[in-house]
Parts: structure tokens; C-alpha cells; sequence
RNA sequence: GCGCCAGUAGCUCAGAUGGAUAGAGCAACGGACUUCUAAUCCGUAGGCCGAGGGUUCGAAUCCUUCCUGGCGCGCCA
């Protein structure tokens, strides 16, 4: 619709360069359409005699008039007004408003999906948490953001692949290997000293008791080889709970991608010697540093240290270099917020390879204050006091949860009330949305009770259709594949949020104040038509959200 | 000290890449269920967009200097 007009407008703009009218013969590099937030001001209003109005050096009105007379009679356009310093609002008809319904009718589920994004290989790296304990809060808003990120892009074209980087080599992996240990010899009534930094949560002793009954005794092992055994026992169970908590939270992975493996395969050495053959690197005290300075980061980093072993940064080097090997075009990685540090010098690493530094794109989530009435929580994984995904999963359930993620842009912090979340549970937002397209599958019922059939698309006479709030109805409609877009190319996720609970907003009054089954045949056939248009509308959004749409609430 | 993110109604937040009179939800107040689900709707009230300066036809949005809150600044992960 948008893009008809603005093909309307650019036609107009070349008749009036070759009439004279106007003289410039620049055309602009983008007509902006916008919905005005002024109903009164049109379906669309467009700048354009402003921007013009410099390389014309006339007055923005005057220009706006010539651009108007052209557009004189065009079918599109209802109204052309000139308003303000010289705005130009488009009114359109209500037939090029009907056809959306049409065109959601015919597209279904796959209405709201373009080909923006051309088939580009994309990857979105998130959640990505230890192995080492269960998900917690933070977590969960990662999963949440990652997972609606990754269908937007998807719904507007993009090739996505989701990808979990399991960190299963390094410190913290031996650290639960000497957990689980020593809880075990507890178990086997040894009095142990339990370090500070070891893990401290009650899931250790979960995990030495799992250990003692699957694999048995450790006795007589070497405390190296006790160890490693713990710990990979450990992390194959952490993982399981892990890809149980989020499979109950609706998300699931195309890739596990294991950082040992990297380690296996020589990756990293692999990776590190094209460094080094760049002359990206050098060494110091022993070390093996990485030269960021020279593209932006405040310090050089260590890669190997001088013991011999490698940094974590090393590995998310090599990782991250091996991604593009892999034939992505552009790579997304959900963080926390807390690793913002870390971007200057991975984006360092790569323009040191010859990347533009865009190609990754790091969305940064801020942190999860987790209350319970009001009260902070202090979490920490060691401590052992923290609130899991999945214990929130179960008090208020997947779809609020997920919602109340993706409500907020992820770049602010969000407070959690745990009671407040479970005491939302009936009114809180995602209900709202829920509710309404429970309400249409209601109507839906209620025709079919009636003995009244689904609308024949081909026969449906949208000229019922003239109230005010079916053809608002009818045009938010029209913007889905805009919102989606706007979601995608932004990281936004939450825009898709705001998009629905518009609509939701607009069908809740219609249906309040208008009866869609009324003693007219034709106009309960158009309206019935409408709302399910509508239904579709709200299944499709919903379900990029990872959101459910009940039929009956 | 340096860097990143935030600061918009009493509270929680939007503001669609610089547009017209800054918007929702919750909370408050007043109304609407013999009618397709009241988890809904309609109405009232609520603002120095943290502060100052700058850029231009036009700024919550861009630049700059401050203020406040959070998070980072390891040969930890």
C-alpha cells in the first residue's frame, strides 16, 4: 500500500521535472511515508516538499502545490491535502483498504513475512549460559530477546541459524568437577573443607548423588582424573536440564556448538596462527597478546598466557572467526550486560581480519532485578541464592513470562517482581492480547452454532465495511509486514509487542461497540471476514513472540 | 579516572531512524454486562521529556558540558 504511493509520487515528481514546474531534476534519495499520529492528517503524510525545498529553492508550499496537481485523479488517493510548513497528507480510498483483507486472507500464516533481508546467512548466538547450574532470571530475558529476535529476522526474509555456545573447557568447568567431588565424598561420609569458590548450590549434592548411582564409586581414582570425570558427568546433566528449561520455555537451537570441541579439532591454534601470520599479534612476559589497540579497544588482550594456557578470549576468538568460516554474512550475539566490555575488542579482532566491524552485532541485555515483594534479590551462582527460569516458568507461566521479557527494549533494566508477575497473572498484558483473539475464535464459534458458513473471500462485499473502526481495523492490518520489518532490521523485538497490543486495543472497542453477527447476511459475511483477518493477524505476531493463542480463555 | 546503558505522567514503559497538539498500561475518580466471553469498553485527571548550551524551517530524538542511577575497566570465566 505504502509502496504504491510512494511509486504514485515518484511518477508525479518526474512529470513535474519534465513540465518545468519544477527545475532541480534531483530526485530525492528516499520518499518517507509516514502514518501520522493525527488521524485527521490522512493515512499517510510524506516531507517531501520540506527536503525539497533547498535544491528547489522555492518555498516548501509552493512545491507541495506542484506536486499535488500532478497527483490530481490518481485512484490511490481520496483527498491531497497541503498542511503545516508543508506537509502533504494522503488520504487513500477504502478500496485499496479492503484489498489488505484479501491479501491476509490469501497469505495466511505467512502473512507479515517479506524478503527484506534477501536470503542473507545470519546468525543469532544467545543464551549461551554456562554448564554449571541451572538457567536463572537473566537468562531467561536472553533466551526470550534472542528467540523473538531471531524470527523477526526470519519472518522478513533473513536465512537464520540459532546457535548455543556451550563453555564446556576452562576453569569454571574443572571448578564443578571438583564440586560435585567433594559433595560426593561428603555423601560417602568423608568431612570435607568445601572451598569458597567451589559451587555452593544444593543442585551439587543433586548432582554427586546422580553421579554415586549412575557411575558409582570414585575411590582410588587419581584427583585429577576424580575431577574430570565429575565434571563431565556434570555438564552433560547441566545441559540437559539446561535444553529441558528452555524447551519449556519454547525455544530450541539449530546448533550446540561446544567450545571443547574448538579445542579438539585444534581450532583455536588453527585460528590464532592466521592471527599471527597477519602480524595481529605479539609476544610479551611470555604471553601471546592480541594487538586491539590498533583498531579501537583501550588495551592490547592476552590470548595465551604465560603458563601456556589460553584466555577464554582466545577460544571466543577463534569461535567467532570460525563462525564466518562457516559462511555467515552477519553474526548477532546476546549478551548480558555485563560483558559490554568485551565488544571493543572482539569487534577489534575483526576488523584486524579484514571484517567490517558490523558484520557482528552484539545486542547487549541489561540486567533483571529480581524482587520478591519488593524486595531485591541478590543473586550469584556461587552463593547458591537465586531464582531459576524454571521455578518462574512455573509460577507464572511461559507466555507471561516471555511477554513481560519482550515488553521492554533490551537495552533498559527490567524489575522482576516475582508476586507482582504472579499476581499480573490475570491481568497482566499478554492476556489482553490473548483475549482478544480468543474472542474472534468465540464469534467464530458462535456463527458456526448459527448455522451461518465462513465467508467465500471471492464473494465477500467489503463495501459493508465503512465504519470508522473497520477501516482503522483494516489499516493497522496493512502493518504488520512494516512492524516486522522496522523489529528486524532495529533487533526489536519489542516493537512486535507494541504492534499487537494496538491491535488489540482497536479490536477490543470495535467489538464492544459493533456486533459482528448482526441480521444483515452481507454485512456479518464482510465483518466476519474482517475479524478473522484479524484472528490471523494476532496468531502470526503471537507466534514470532513464542506466545501462545488460546481459542478459548 | 575512563567507557557502556538508562533518565519521558504518581509507578512501569512506548515514542516507528528529525516532523504537526509528546502517547499507552497500572494506580485514582465517574460510567457500561436480559445483546457474539466484562481477562473487555467509554470518560475524567495527570508533563520544564534529568539540567544548561548548540545544530535548523522544526529536537524527547542529533552534537556538547554537567547531574543522577546501573554495569564494566584481569595473564578470571
Amino acid at each position: 500500500m505504502k509502496d504504491q504511493l510512494r511509486q504514485a509520487i515518484s511518477t508525479a515528481l518526474q512529470q513535474c521535472y519534465a513540465s518545468g514546474v519544477l527545475s532541480s531534476g534531483e530526485l530525492p534519495a528516499e520518499i518517507q511515508l509516514e502514518v501520522p499520529k493525527n488521524p485527521d492528517h490522512g493515512d499517510f503524510a510524506t516531507n517531501l516538499a520540506m527536503t525539497m525545498a533547498k535544491a528547489e529553492r522555492k518555498a516548501p508550499r509552493q512545491i507541495a502545490e506542484a506536486l499535488v496537481a500532478a497527483l490530481q485523479g490518481n485512484p490511490l488517493c481520496e483527498k491531497i491535502e497541503i498542511a503545516g510548513p508543508g506537509f502533504i497528507n494522503f488520504r487513500l480510498a477504502p478500496n485499496c483498504w479492503y484489498g489488505v483483507l484479501d491479501q491476509v486472507m490469501q497469505a495466511g500464516d505467512a502473512y507479515g513475512r517479506s524478503q527484506v533481508g534477501a536470503g542473507t546467512k545470519i546468525q543469532v548466538e544467545f543464551v549461551s549460559a554456562n554448564p554449571t547450574g541451572p538457567l536463572h532470571i537473566g537468562h531467561g530475558r536472553g533466551a526470550a530477546v534472542g528467540d523473538a529476535v531471531a524470527a523477526v529476522l526470519e519472518a522478513a526474509g533473513f536465512d537464520v541459524q540459532r546457535e548455543y555456545y556451550v563453555n564446556d573447557a576452562g576453569n569454571q568447568v574443572k571448578t564443578l568437577g571438583l564440586s560435585i567431588l567433594l559433595r560426593l565424598r561428603e555423601l560417602q561420609g568423608e568431612t570435607i573443607d568445601f572451598p569458597e569458590d567451589g559451587y555452593q548450590a544444593e543442585y551439587i549434592r543433586e548432582l554427586a548423588a546422580k553421579y554415586l548411582d549412575a557411575e558409582g564409586d570414585l575411590r582410588g581414582l587419581a584427583e585429577e582424573e576424580a575431577i574430570e570425570r565429575c565434571a563431565r558427568f556434570g555438564v552433560a546433566r547441566v545441559l540437559e536440564w539446561i535444553a529441558a528449561d528452555l524447551k519449556a520455555f519454547g525455544i530450541g537451537f539449530d546448533n550446540w556448538y561446544s567450545e571443547k570441541s574448538l579445542y579438539d579439532r585444534a581450532m583455536v591454534d588453527m585460528e590464532l596462527a592466521k592471527l599471527k601470520e597477519k602480524g595481529l599479534t605479539f609476544e610479551q612476559e611470555g604471553a601471546l597478546w592480541l594487538r586491539t589497540t590498533d583498531y579501537g579497544d583501550d588495551k592490547d588482550r592476552v590470548l595465551i598466557k604465560s603458563d601456556g594456557s589460553s584466555t577464554y578470549f582466545a577460544s571466543d576468538v577463534a569461535y567467532h572467526m570460525e563462525k564466518f568460516d562457516r559462511g555467515f554474512d552477519r553474526v548477532i550475539d546476546v549478551w548480558g550486560a555485563d560483558h559490554h566490555g568485551y565488544i571493543p575488542r572482539m569487534k577489534a579482532m575483526l576488523s584486524g581480519l579484514g571484517h567490517p566491524p558490523e558484520d557482528l552485532e552484539v545486542l547487549l541485555i541489561q540486567m533483571v532485578n529480581l524482587l520478591r515483594d519488593g524486595v531485591p534479590f541478590t543473586m550469584g551462582k556461587r552463593s547458591g541464592n537465586f531464582i531459576t527460569l524454571r521455578e518462574v516458568i512455573d509460577e507464572v507461566g511461559s507466555d507471561a513470562c516471555r511477554y513481560f521479557f519482550l515488553m521492554r527494549r533490551c537495552d533498559s533494566q527490567l524489575d522482576f517482581d516475582l508476586e507482582l508477575a504472579k499476581q499480573q497473572s490475570s491481568d497482566n498484558p499478554v492476556y489482553y492480547v490473548q483475549y482478544a483473539h480468543a474472542r474472534v475464535c468465540s464469534i467464530n464459534r458462535n456463527a458456526a452454532e448459527a448455522g451461518v458458513a465462513q465467508p467465500d473471500p471471492a464473494q465477500v462485499d467489503c463495501s459493508k465495511l465503512q465504519l470508522d473502526e473497520e477501516l482503522a481495523l483494516a489499516k493497522q492490518l496493512a502493518r504488520l509486514p512494516e512492524a516486522i520489518v522496522g523489529a528486524a532490521l532495529n533487533y526489536e523485538p519489542h516493537r512486535v509487542v507494541f504492534y499487537l497490543q494496538e491491535l488489540a486495543a482497536q479490536f477490543h472497542s470495535y467489538y464492544n461497540r459493533h456486533r459482528v453477527l448482526v441480521d444483515d447476511p452481507a454485512a456479518t459475511q464482510a465483518r466476519l471476514y474482517l475479524v478473522n483477518c484479524v484472528r490471523i493477524v494476532f496468531a502470526n505476531a503471537l507466534r514470532i513472540l513464542g506466545v501462545s493463542a488460546p481459542e478459548k480463555m
